[in-house]
DNA sequence: TACTTCATTGAATCCTTAC
DNA sequence: TGTAAGGATTCAATGAAGT
């Protein structure tokens, strides 16, 4: 048996050719921090599972086999989420795609070696393929699932990002997006079709997306012709692809050579609001924007409070906070009080968010 | 333990109050067509949870739904799915539906046990509950898996009526349709929804239509209060339902006893209008039609801005939408962002809109 | 009556940082 | 580790109330 020798180098924007978890096993702890896999389906094995013995598992069509393959696919998937987890940073985060000849059982491994599921995402493809003999409805869709490392790592997400993706609305849990076709479709010599699945760019565009910032490291365990790998540089992301056929991982490396990297500055993402600096409201009452005993308004006029000179208020019998009075005189749980209170400028009333606005873009110029 | 006495006359068109493995323990092998299961997700909330405008979300809390961790949901599954499986004629299917909490763990059970998937079926929510806290995608649909006793049972499948249900096209593996809300929500009577989860009628509509035969018979082992066999009623269909909740019990056999059988007239009223997919101007940056960093101009080519990743644009000093920025380059309080911005290509402009329609072709090709 | 506005609500594993 | 505090966060449909 080989021993894996672990590296402290990560190979970086390579396509590694071998066996996924051999490869992973050089890889150290903790390094990565997103892994995005598509593994085989089951479905056609292929040649590509093979058994602890590397003795290859022949496809079977009868219920007692069915039952045996599910024992290789599970011992198969085992193994390689081990060795991906193991891999993963504390707070990295982990896709996978399937269909239901498979996603039921990674989707439970997952759960149960302690992988936290964030979301299950459909590819409802805009083009699938009918079914030709009518006994099915037509198989439209492939599942995907997000999961955190840990049920309390915090994991990347650009939720902002995606709302714009999404014309300013938040995105959601079904992405409608075409099958990979046309001239992104990469052909073999043969001018027929170099793999049987591969994935589209688009899909791959939204997962890194939502789920990495630029620079980050995204692990793909099955490369194919490197989807990932692509629109990783496109987008600025760093990659590290294994795949275990040499004619894909030729043409993998081919594909992504030909890209040019993408810009930073084209790169830039409609930040989240918890991304930005945080200004207490004494700042404002520091810069003099509000003066000590200026009164603050709700939106309707109707809930006033005082402002002191330490940046406290006075609203409604209660003394503290901006937000802590916003809460009190409504008597809600809690209140962001820099959109809930306003001031009286030219008479017409001002959410305090504007001048906290205003001080950040003081802070930017300096 | 209790003996279960088999009875040799099925409870056809009852609502039978009590456990559901030991309710299906009297109901003899091989005695109904079709399974409908809607069982608890085992949901593990948090503490309370409020929406933007502090409102309290009326969150699944009853006890019904917490069943444990993964170990004690794994044996209440495999309790229930083995009696379904013997109750279940040979050539008989069942159905089951669940979220990401539960559905990956039924559906490995269920190949694990000999079930062959013949589908799994996306309910698109048409109006889900948002992410309020803007942690995750949408949670927009749910899943549900239709499988057969065995892998050569030969299943009932009405592929022409779904044809038909969709337009002339083949049905496809997701389905669209709102929840369950308006006078079909059941109330209790505080006013109040009597049911946290209770199902669409128009899902069972769609299940029951494509899988059954007038006159056969469905099993629900978690009736609730009772949407299948309300729809089996309207559809011909005979139904057992087992309820362990006397208040659900009483509330399904009231709900039923109201309907005229066989009026299935009342519920054509699901058609979907085909209106123009509406297209994110980021799908079209996802698709690779226009890449971050490329410039949009005017007609008359003065005005420019700058497309980024997440499709928002930045021209004129302001990030937005293409609407937005068209908006405010042109200092105007609307624009239409299709129309006005363009792209050069082979020296000419063109209006982004022609992408989005290609787009559309795509999604059309199907 | 027609239209607008506002409040309500739905299977939800729903915050982040500093002390 | 827990606690306290700042402050970020929603879409579509229904129905009632107001104009």
């Amino acid at each position: 048996m080989r021993v894996a020798l672990v590296s402290t180098v990560l190979p970086i924007n390579q396509v590694l050719h071998g066996n996924c978890v051999e490869i992973m096993q050089t890889l150290p702890d903790n390094s990565v921090d997103l892994i995005f896999a598509d593994p085989p389906y089951n479905l056609q094995l292929g040649g590509e599972l093979h058994r602890p013995d590397n003795s290859r598992v022949d496809a079977v069509d009868n219920d007692w086999d069915q039952i045996g393959g599910f024992d290789e696919y599970d011992l198969f998937t085992c193994g390689w989420l081990e060795e991906a987890r193991r891999v993963l940073k504390e707070d990295g985060a982990l896709w996978t795609i399937g269909s239901y000849h498979n996603i039921f059982r990674v989707g439970t491994f997952l759960q149960d070696m302690g992988f936290w599921v964030l979301n299950d995402v459909i590819w409802r493809k805009s083009n699938p393929m009918p079914n030709f003999k009518g006994t099915r409805f037509t198989n439209a869709h492939e599942t995907l699932i997000w999961a955190a490392k840990h049920k309390t790592s915090k994991v990347t997400f650009n939720y902002a990002a995606m709302k714009s993706l999404n014309d300013g609305v938040q995105m959601r849990s079904d992405w409608t997006l075409p099958i990979c076709s046309g001239g992104e479709r990469l052909k073999a010599g043969d001018g027929r079709k170099a793999h049987p699945t591969q994935k589209p760019e688009s899909l791959l565009h939204r997962v890194l997306l939502s789920t990495t910032h630029p620079g980050q490291i995204v692990l793909d365990p099955f490369f194919g012709t490197g989807t990932t790998g692509a629109v990783a540089r496109k987008l600025g992301r760093k990659f590290i692809g294994i795949e275990a056929d040499a004619d894909y991982v030729t043409l993998a490396r081919q594909r992504i050579e030909a890209i040019s990297p993408g810009d930073a500055s084209a790169l830039q993402v409609t930040a989240s609001k918890r991304s930005l600096p945080r200004i207490p409201f004494g700042n404002v009452v520091e810069a003099g924007l509000i003066k000590p005993g200026d009164t603050l308004f709700c939106a309707q006029g109707r809930r006033t409070a005082r402002v002191r000179a330490d940046g406290s208020v006075t609203g409604g019998g209660e003394t503290g906070s901006i937000h802590q009075v916003g809460a009190a005189v409504q008597g809600a749980p809690s209140c962001n009080g820099w959109t809930f209170w306003h001031i009286r400028r030219n008479g017409t009333l001002m959410p305090i968010d504007v001048l906290r606005s205003r001080i950040r873009a003081e802070m930017e110029e300096a």
